[in-house]
Order: C-alpha cells, then sequence, then structure tokens
DNA sequence: GGTCTGGCTAGCAGTCACTGCCAACATGCC
DNA sequence: GGCATGTTGGCAGTGACTGCTAGCCAGACC
C-alpha cells in the first residue's frame, strides 16, 4: 500500500514526473546529486511512509522502532540517525522550521505592531511547510492520541519562542523597562499558543473549520475578553 | 459515598456514627496516627529530600533513579510506586493542583470576565500550594536545566487548560458560536503561559521581581500591544 | 493471644527508547 | 586500482519504567 509521498521530507511536487526529472529535482533540492544523498533520502522517505502508516493505523505509543525499522528494512541504529527521536518521525525537524519562522518574522516590516508582524509570519510559514493538509490532519490527530508527542511538541514551541523573542523586543517600546523581556515573551508565546489552538481546531473539524478565522477568533477573544 | 471516602484505603467499617467519632476513625485507619501511614509519609520525605539534594547538587538528568532510592533506603520499585515519574519528584501532585485550580476558579462570581476570573483562581492557587519560596526557586532553576521536566510540566499545564476550559466558556459570549470553544482555550492557555512567564521570570531574578507585577506586565501586552 | 487478611515491600526479569563502539562495506577521489 | 572517508548494522549497555511474585507485617476478627 503505497502511501502519498508527499508525506516524505520536503517533496512538495506531484507523482506523475518520470524517474529522471525526479532526480534532477532531488538534486535541486539537496544541491547534492550523489548516489549516497540519494538513497539517504529515499531510505528517510521509506522509513517516513512506514512510520506514519503504523502510528495511524495502530497508535504511536503501541508502535515500537524495532517494528519501523524492521518494515522498512533499516536497522534500528541507522533509523536513529537519521531521526534522533521516535517522535521527531513525527513531529518533524522542528529546528529548521523554527529558523523558517524567524526569518519570516524577521522579515517583517520594522515598525509593525508584535501580533500583525507575528500573524504575517505564521501565514508565511503554513506556506513554505512541506506538509500537505492531509499530513496536518494525522499528524493533529497523532497528537491527541499520545501525551509523550503532545508533551515533546510543546518542548519544540518552547524553543521557537526563544527565537522569536528578541525581534518581537524590538517592535516594543521603553526596551529599558525591566518588564520589556516578559513583555516581549507573552506575545510570542500566546501567539504561538493561538495557532496551536486553531491548528488544533481545525484538525478536530477534520479542516471544514477556517484556520485563519479560527486563529483570529481565539486572539481576540485574548485580547477582548 | 462519603466525601472523603478518597482518603480512606480499604474502607468496610459501619456507617451510623457522628462526625467526630467519624474523623477520630479515618484517623486510626488511614491518617498520621497509623504506623503504616507514618512510615508511609517519612518514606516519602526522605525520597524527596534525597532526590533534590541529588538534582541541585548534579543535575537532574546526571541523578539516577537508583542512586536515589540506594540513598534514601528504598527499591526501585517502591520508588515508583510513590512517584509514578522521574518528573513527578520535581513537580509534585500537578492533578491535584489542577483540582485546586479548577475549584478556585469554579468559586469566582459567575459574572467576572475571563481574565479577572483567572487571575484570581493563580493568586488563590499560589497560596494554597505546599511549597516555599524556596522550594519554587529550586524547582524553576531545574526546569531551566532540563528540557524533559520542561517538557512533562508543559504537558502538565495542557491538563490544566482541559479543566478550565469549561468554566471559562460559561463566562463567554454567544455560547452557540462554533468558535466558543477556540476562544475560552485561548484565554486560558494564554492566561497559563503568562503566570508561567511570571514564575520563570520571577524565578531567575531569584526572587526580585514582584510576581504579581510580571504576570499583570504580561497579560497587558497581550492585550494592548 | 492466635490467626487470617490484605496492603506494602524488595527483588527480579523484561520492555523500550536511545547511545557508544567497532568491524564491514560502499562511495568518492586520485 | 588504492586509499580516505562516509555509512551501515550489530552488539552491548544504560536508564526509565512495568508486571509478577514471594514474603513481611500491621491491623481486624475471634
Amino acid at each position: 500500500m503505497p502511501v502519498n509521498a508527499s508525506l516524505s521530507f520536503g517533496y512538495r511536487g506531484r507523482m506523475t514526473r518520470d524517474a529522471q526529472q525526479e532526480q534532477r529535482d532531488i538534486k535541486e533540492r539537496t544541491g547534492v546529486g550523489s548516489v549516497w544523498e540519494r538513497s539517504r533520502m529515499l531510505a528517510k522517505q521509506e522509513i517516513l511512509e512506514t512510520a506514519f502508516r503504523l502510528f495511524t493505523g495502530q497508535g504511536f505509543e503501541e508502535t515500537t522502532i524495532a517494528q519501523i525499522a524492521r518494515e522498512a528494512g533499516v536497522s534500528q541504529r541507522t533509523l536513529f540517525r537519521y531521526f534522533g527521536t521516535k517522535e521527531d518521525l513525527v513531529l518533524g525537524d522542528h529546528a529548521e522550521y523554527g529558523r523558517l519562522l524567524q526569518a519570516a518574522l524577521e522579515s517583517r516590516p520594522a515598525d509593525e505592531r508584535p501580533w500583525t508582524a507575528l500573524r504575517a509570519a505564521f501565514a508565511s510559514l503554513a506556506e513554505s511547510l512541506p506538509y500537505s493538509p492531509e499530513d496536518i490532519l494525522k499528524i493533529t490527530s497523532l497528537l491527541d492520541t499520545s501525551p509523550s508527542l503532545r508533551a515533546r511538541q510543546l518542548e519544540r514551541r518552547q524553543q521557537w519562542t526563544d527565537l522569536l523573542v528578541p525581534d518581537i523586543t524590538r517592535r516594543l517600546d521603553a526596551p529599558s523597562d525591566p518588564m520589556t523581556q516578559v513583555r516581549a515573551q507573552a506575545l510570542v508565546t500566546c501567539a504561538l499558543a493561538c495557532s496551536e489552538i486553531a491548528v488544533d481546531a481545525w484538525g478536530r473539524s477534520n479542516g471544514t473549520v477556517d484556520l485563519e478565522r479560527a486563529y483570529d477568533a481565539a486572539v481576540a477573544a485574548v485580547r477582548a475578553e
């Protein structure tokens, strides 16, 4: 049962291309056309597809690394070299996405207000993520079933906060105010929380709720109530 | 079932007594008077003190359960019976504190606005927590040194959210609005985030920053910026 | 006071995520 | 072809955590 290849890391294209074009694409994306690099990507993709199939089929906690490795045809040792933790199989390269988000925020006009800039940065990140809506639905439903997965995701979000706070600090008045750091942290954390709540609501509605409307409703509630 | 039945293990006695006798009985069966209970509490205390000493001395990750158990004079098996996870040694009974917070929130006037009620609930919880300021300082500094500890704490905070959302939902207008749930979640999550940011700032300042001022600054930033 | 019940304990074996190490092999470079 | 280097898999180990079991001992009952 072939799983949608859009699950694979970085893959955003269609499946209807011939192998040559595919290879050129890989070369383009990775910058390296070496056999090593290509087989690494194939293995990575195979592992991810196997993991997602097993996770959605029998649950995250109930699936062992040994099983994924066996069915993907690699050793456990290799699997852990590609994905540092079991949770990384679901959550992807959060450090990379964090950098994307940071870059998106820092590219906003310096005089844009915090909430405005953060909203634009989220929208920018959403466009550059290599996940299809179906992928996000799968991920969010997995998050709902595994506390450890949810914990790890919250931890990652915390790390994103540290990346975004410096920029937001610059957007605040009174930089000498000792509370400026606290204010920036609060803004970033709450914005990230609102985005996550919106994504979760979108996921639980099976994608019928409008994501931006949910986010705006969350932010409006926090600011107006 | 009597209210305090959950306190008594293996209650099998009669029901027709006056309150005073009942209390004496409970004390006998479950309370401080029983040898079992006393040794349980002593063991728990001994384990906690040993764990804190080792955690602060050599770090959370660098301390093993085996070491704590050995130095506290109990078996690992017993330690895990008292504290379900290594993180529980630091974080305490979060489920219990969650119930306290929920009760505090629900005891606020029904027409109080979400932010006001939440702030009062936090203040109430802070007063009923069994930690001294020194304890909190130790805990927050430990949180800063261990990602896994921080992750577990974020996970617990998520569980608190679920406890508080129903009450906040009732405080919102337009309960038929499909976004009401999202709005309530956003409010609770952001309020908890602000309180945590305030506590962290207080901890990093070694207790010199005023906790309530930090919380208010965080909330004000979120709402005004 | 003797006995019985049942909670509590230590200890052991086992699971699972994850890591360090090393030998074997593949690949890229010359 | 030969060497340096990257990659892999197996293996042994660690550390958190769980299930099971035999034995101990406080407390209830007679």
